[in-house]
RNA sequence: GCCCCGGUGGUAUAGCCCGGUCUAGUAUGGCGGCCUGUCGAGCCGCAGACCCGGGUUCAAAUCCCGGCCGGGGGGCCA
């Protein structure tokens, strides 16, 4: 069957297109039928419009259409935009249909995607994935976090960053700590690669700044939390010629540069769910992680030895503390990857380090990198490598 | 792996303690009908379910045992 092409996204048929033709496709939300007038919700990847058919206006061939066609029918509309102030929904536009194409009917749901009475278990919208990114709520989800990577990728490349791609099968373990995933690579055994750390730091010997969003990274471990994944996308960068100052700058405009993206594109539709985007402000809050402990010990109420990582809920009550993202810098040398430079002020046991914190949760982490040969094989060889 | 909780139409649930009144209730979705301005549309009608196996009992959705599956907590981990 042939169709006319597409001309405009559902979001983009506005009250100032009054009078004028569009071709719409997508997906029969819901529809409304009164008899002689009926009208149909569609939905597109941008959003839902109503289409009207009105008995003395709609065509007769359209009319018998629709009286057979059902929810998430795939359909082509062409037809006349209308400025109507009386509909509160999509904008106070609807759209009169002078044909429509059925591209695909679709049987009864499995699962309600509409967001009425009944929640779905995540197991069973998980057993039927592709019906379940129907919900505006998961298209919304997915189309936030490609915004995230692009306002990501935008703020490094206006840094001077290159974007790389590390292997993923890998022989052995690149940074120590979490478990990996063995996998058989023909008649040897290989492993999928945890983080893209050693390459990173290989390949700014010679192209001095990159980022990789890692396409994901694999853990071993069998955690059953919501902020665990044993598959994730992370993002990493690194930079030659400069310390973990520099790299907390950059952090900042990648953060910011994520969240203002964010609220120009997504701000109306996130509205909808009650969420308000605050663009963060420079500079981020920096405090040492003796400060950390020392806050955590007389106002958290939380005691912990110097030594040991700041734990969850110490993270959570810094947030509650600051509000704002903010850095704990100058962590134990012996807490951090053994590439993580020492000394800070001639303290060997301090090192130039930093984690930023946001809403309770550690979202990155970085540090300057020992760049003498002789004291990254000594660092190695106190971790017993 | 450990502790706790649960499995009833497509989906989400009530009933289970205290076995019979369950011919299993409700919502939503589906199907059919009515309505020319709906927007969580409304109204009328129809179809649709007790996880599997064993046991107790005159009688099991309900009580007991085993299995399978799922949820929550905590442990490890970023």
């Amino acid at each position: 069957m042939s169709f006319p092409r597409k001309t405009h996204w559902t979001k983009d048929v506005t009250p100032e297109l009054d009078g004028k033709e569009v071709v719409l496709a997508g997906w029969v939300w819901d529809i409304r039928d009164l008899g002689n007038i009926k009208f149909i919700l569609l939905r597109d990847r941008e959003g839902i419009i109503q289409l009207t058919i009105k008995k003395g206006v709609t065509p007769e061939s359209v009319l018998s259409l629709t009286q057979s066609l059902g929810r998430e029918d795939a359909i082509v509309v062409r037809g006349g935009i209308v400025k109507a102030s009386k509909i509160a929904r999509a904008g106070g536009v609807e759209v009169f249909p002078s044909e429509v194409y059925v591209v695909s009917k679709s049987k009864a749901l499995p699962i309600d995607i509409w967001g009425g009475s009944v929640e779905t278990d995540l197991d069973t919208r998980l057993k039927y994935r592709s019906v379940d990114l129907k919900r505006p709520i998961n298209s919304l989800i997915f189309r936030v976090e490609s915004e995230v990577v692009r306002a990501i990728r935008e703020a490094l490349y206006n840094r001077g960053f290159i974007e790389v791609f590390t292997p993923k099968i890998i022989v052995t373990s690149t940074e120590g700590g979490a478990e990996l995933f063995a996998v058989q690579y023909f008649e040897r055994v290989a492993y999928l690669a945890q983080s893209p750390q050693l390459y990173k730091e290989e390949l700014t010997a010679s192209l001095e700044r990159v980022f990789e969003i890692a396409p994901p990274a694999y853990r071993a471990e069998k955690h059953n939390t919501n902020y665990h994944l044993n598959e994730f996308i992370s993002v990493d960068i690194e930079e030659a010629f400069a310390n973990y100052v520099d790299v907390m700058d950059i952090l900042e405009d990648v953060i910011i540069n994520v969240y203002d993206r964010v609220n120009k594109v997504f701000s109306n539709e996130l509205a909808k769910y009650g969420v308000e985007i605050k663009v963060p402000k420079k500079p981020f809050r920096r405090v040492t992680y003796d400060e950390a402990l020392d806050i955590l010990g007389r106002r958290g109420g939380l005691k912990i030895n110097w030594g040991d990582d700041v734990p969850k809920n110490g993270l959570e009550i810094l947030s509650e503390e600051f509000g704002e993202p903010f850095f704990i810098i100058h962590f134990p040398t012996d807490l951090r990857a053994f590439y993580t430079k020492p000394p800070l002020d001639s303290d060997p046991k301090i090192s130039e380090s930093f984690d930023l914190v946001m809403g309770g949760l550690e979202i990155a982490s970085g540090s300057s990198r020992i760049h003498v040969k002789e004291q990254l094989i000594e660092a190695l060889r106190k971790r017993g490598a």
